[in-house]
Order: structure tokens, then C-alpha cells, then sequence
RNA sequence: GGCGGCGUGGCCGAGUGGUUUAGGCAAGGGCCUGCAAAGCCUUGUACAGCGGUUCGAUUCCGCUCGCCGCCUCCA
């Protein structure tokens, strides 16, 4: 049974979809208005790695993550890069998804995209005003958040106490500084929609209520984002659709940050770096086995060192598999994954994605498959070995050369060096094995013969 | 000011009232090897400080110090 941390209770609750054998999970996207860099990786990924963790014990998982391409920053950005919002939006995305390619992420089952819901949101909007949840004002449509009880419920604050904090600018047209705009009334700009309210553009907090509905449902099992995001934008979102009497997300999920030097990683400090710039230098898996190593609600240090440690660890994990596929090779049976071994990373996994563990499991199995080999006991290492294939894949953490094909040349050189070194030919073998290995290539020579492996750059 | 979290061995990072105190990387030693690589074995005796509860606390409680996040756009 797979148990999660609600924010909205503040406990681990056991999973329950809605519907059987279906978890409906919506995810907070990006604005595209500039590169992504690893925060957004980490969310992604943290997303990603349950999703693939649900479909692994069976569950068909419908997983929308929206595109948020109308926004502020997109307007922004297009004044200053000389280009139409829409074209900002475009070219942002297009980066996106390139980048959690490299990173290996799914993509989500549907990527609504805000421009698409204006119509819906402003249904919405409307309904909420004939409910007398929201309210007109001269700048536009404010959600009233005194009428909601709970408000507060994901900030695990009191409306006083929310007030009393609230930093944000006095504005005459709101009753409360915690309001909210629904739709914004901007003249004169040239992204904007006509509405009974006037002309203008819808508020973030909406779009996400209304897409989630439509592709969910009215209940959902997992809503999840960034830490951040909790308050106020869930706690908005959900204020709207609770108005309508709806039940909206089961869980609420939410990740830690990533820092460097111990500080949250923002664009205004020299802390930032893109998600390209991290995946781009490496391998790409480096920065997913260091975002499993770490529990998804803890902040994670991030910097290209551990990125390094990472990319060693990943060796170890590449040649074990490496490793058990030779063996597997010789037998003639297909191995079956160590059951055990299964069931304890599901437990794991289970408790809240303890990924630390689960990962921690894997490697042991690592030592104990090998040292399986090393004496000679090729049918209890392989159940091993299989199950770690097995679980390297759930993880997302396969390698991506693993069919690889072997140039016929680096044949050629390494057959002549098995030669040379059957004959005692160290000098010729060692020159041969400088050679291979400038081609990218290393030999490891054991006790049946060498073995030719990829270079791997770290 | 309000709310929440954290301080673990060289680094990252789990976890737990006491049996073997994860895991990764790095470091030392050993085995294997023509050399190497990979692999195996092994060492490090960590839990901010001060009190308290307890037979026993790194783990529970209190206080102190330090750090961080949210309360505004933000993954």
C-alpha cells in the first residue's frame, strides 16, 4: 500500500484512488518564460519517479502537468527579447521538454496549456461571482477569502495569523490584502481576452483548478508542485474549488527545495544554474540518482561535486549491470528478479517514497550480486542481478548505452591484445589497451579473459 | 511578528530508544591482478551544546546557540 505525506494533514496517509487501479495525479508545470534550472528538475523528477513507482505496482496512472503560457514573466520577456508572448511561450517550452528528455522524465499522459481554458476560466470566474465567492472590483475579479473557513489549511495558518504576516502591497480594490485576482482588467496590453469584467487575462491560481477538473475530475487522488508552491497558490486553487463544492485533491504532495551553500537556489543570487547547463555537462542520470539519494521532502544540496560523486555511484550501478548480463548470457535459462529483494525496496518506496532506502537497497544488492559471482554461485547472484535490473529501470535509472554495438576496428584491437597478452606480451598488450581506450574504450582483463567496456567519462 | 523545518563521521545523506548505529562519494589497509581496471574484505567509532525523563537517548521532553524555508512572484 503506497502511503504519502499530505500537507494538508501534515501525516502519511495511505493512497486510496478514487477510482480502482487508476491514480489520477496533477502536477504543477512551469511558466515558460526562460530556461529551467534544477528546481524545476528536482519536481520533475520527484514527479517522475513516483509516477513510474505507481505503474510498476500496477496502477495505470493519469498524470496531467500543466504549461502555464500566459503570465507576467512571459510579457516581460517578450518586450525584452523583442518577440510575441506566444513566441516566448513556444520557444520556452520547446526547451522544456527537450531537457526532461535528456533527464529521462515521461511525459505526462496530458499537458493542458493555460491559453487553451481561457473560455473555462472565465465559466469559473462567473460562477463564483454568482455564488458570491468572488467579487468585482474596478482592476478586476478578486476571490473572497473570508468566505472560506479552512483558508489556510495548507499554509497550516489562521486567517489572523496569515493577515498579521501578509506582505503584500495595500490595494484600495481588494477587501482583503489576502484576496486574490481571478481575472486582471488591463487596457492597452496587447495579450488579453475579452470578458464580461472587461477586457484582460486570467489570474495564475485559476488555470490550474480549472484544467485539473477537466481532465481529473472534481476529486482527484494527488495534486503535487514545489514547495512553495503550498501557499498561497494551492491553497487558492483549492479555496476556488471547494467553493463549488467540490472535493479537489485527496493528497497534496510537495518537494523541497534545492540549495547550494546551504541557501534556497534563486535566479537573484549567483546560486542559479539551468537544468541544461547540469545535464548537459554529464550524465544526465547523475542528477536523478542525487535527487533519489535524498528524501523528496528534504532540501538537497546540489553542486557540480556531488554531481560527480553521483556519476562514480552510477559506474558502479553501469558495470554490476554490466556485470550480470555476461553471466546471464551464459545460462540457459531466463533469470527471474530476487523476490525479497522486490518486495523490501516496495516497502521502501510504500513509506512515503523513502527513495534513500530504496536506493540504499540497491546498492547492497550490488555488493552481494558481486560477491555471488566472485565465489561462483551464478544462479542466486543472478536473481539478484535481475532484480536490480529490474529496479534500476523503475527508478528511471537505466543506462542509455545499453545495447551497445562494438565498432568492428575495436574488435580487431582487442582481439590482437588477447593475443599479445596469451602470449605474455605485456608490452604490446599494455600499448594496445592505450590504444583502445583513446578509441573510448577500457579493458578489463578477469580471470576468463578481457572485457570490453565503454569509456565512461565522469 | 506568525507558522514550519533543520543541525549526523572528510562531503552528500538516511534512520533508530539498547541487538550489526543505512547508502553513495572520498580516504587508509588487505585480497585478486604481469600491471591496471573491476570486484571482494576491512578501517574510520558521527549524531550542535546544556539539562531532564529512562535501567539505557543520536533517537522522547525542555532550554540555549546556529542555520533554513513559507507568510509576495517562485519548483
Amino acid at each position: 500500500m503506497v502511503h504519502l505525506h499530505n500537507s494538508a494533514t501534515g501525516q502519511i496517509e495511505e493512497l486510496k484512488p478514487i477510482r480502482d487501479g487508476v491514480v489520477t495525479m496533477y502536477v504543477c508545470g512551469p511558466t515558460v518564460y526562460d530556461v529551467p534550472h534544477i528546481g524545476h528538475g528536482r519536481f520533475v523528477l520527484v514527479f517522475d519517479i513516483l509516477r513510474r513507482y505507481l505503474e510498476h505496482q500496477g496502477y495505470k496512472v493519469v498524470h496531467v502537468s500543466n504549461i502555464t503560457d500566459i503570465d507576467d514573466k512571459i510579457l516581460t520577456r517578450a518586450v525584452r527579447e523583442n518577440l510575441q508572448p506566444s513566441e516566448i511561450a513556444s520557444k520556452y517550452e520547446a526547451v522544456w521538454w527537450e531537457t526532461l528528455e535528456m533527464l529521462n522524465v515521461l511525459r505526462p499522459t496530458s499537458v493542458p496549456h493555460a491559453t487553451q481554458y481561457i473560455d473555462e476560466m472565465l465559466g469559473l470566474i462567473q460562477e463564483l461571482v454568482r455564488r458570491e465567492m468572488a467579487y468585482v472590483s474596478v482592476d478586476g475579479v478578486y476571490f473572497d477569502i473570508a468566505k472560506v473557513s479552512d483558508y489556510g489549511l495548507l499554509a497550516h495558518q489562521t486567517l489572523d495569523s496569515l493577515r498579521a504576516g501578509a506582505r503584500i502591497e495595500l490595494n484600495e480594490n481588494k477587501r482583503s490584502p489576502l484576496d486574490f485576482v481571478l481575472w486582471k482588467i488591463t487596457h492597452n496590453e496587447r495579450w488579453t481576452w475579452n470578458s464580461p469584467y472587461g477586457r484582460g487575462r486570467p489570474g495564475w491560481h485559476t488555470e490550474c483548478v480549472v484544467m485539473a477538473q477537466d481532465l481529473l475530475g472534481e476529486s482527484f487522488d494527488i495534486h503535487g508542485g514545489g514547495a512553495d508552491l503550498a501557499f498561497p497558490h494551492h491553497e487558492n486553487e483549492r479555496a476556488q474549488a471547494i467553493s463549488l463544492g467540490h472535493n479537489f485533491a485527496s493528497i497534496w504532495v510537495h518537494n523541497g527545495f534545492i540549495v547550494t551553500g546551504g541557501e534556497k537556489m534563486s535566479k537573484s543570487l549567483e546560486n542559479y544554474v539551468t537544468l541544461p547547463e547540469l545535464v548537459g555537462g554529464s550524465d544526465p542520470r547523475s542528477y536523478r540518482l542525487l535527487v533519489l539519494q535524498a528524501h523528496y521532502r528534504s532540501p538537497l544540496e546540489v553542486n557540480g561535486a556531488l554531481i560527480l560523486d553521483a556519476a562514480r555511484a552510477l559506474m558502479r550501478i553501469d558495470s554490476a549491470i554490466e556485470r550480470y548480463r555476461r553471466f546471464a548470457n551464459q545460462v540457459s535459462y531466463t533469470p527471474q528478479p530476487n523476490n525479497a529483494m522486490i518486495e523490501a525496496f516496495s516497502k521502501h518506496m510504500d513509506n512515503d517514497l523513502d527513495t534513500p532506502s530504496a536506493t540504499a537497497g540497491i546498492f547492497a544488492a550490488i555488493s552481494r550480486m558481486n560477491g555471488l559471482f566472485d565465489v561462483g554461485e551464478v544462479d542466486q547472484g543472478l536473481a539478484i542481478g535481475c532484480g536490480i535490473v529490474e529496479l534500476v529501470s523503475v527508478l528511471g535509472l537505466a543506462g542509455i548505452t545499453d545495447d551497445l554495438t562494438i565498432p568492428s576496428e575495436v574488435t580487431e584491437l582487442f582481439q590482437k591484445r588477447e593475443l599479445a597478452r596469451l602470449k605474455k606480451d605485456f608490452q604490446t598488450s599494455d600499448e594496445l589497451r592505450k590504444e583502445l581506450l583513446l578509441r573510448g574504450w577500457v579493458v578489463e582483463d578477469a580471470k576468463s579473459g578481457g572485457i570490453l567496456k565503454p569509456l565512461r567519462e565522469v
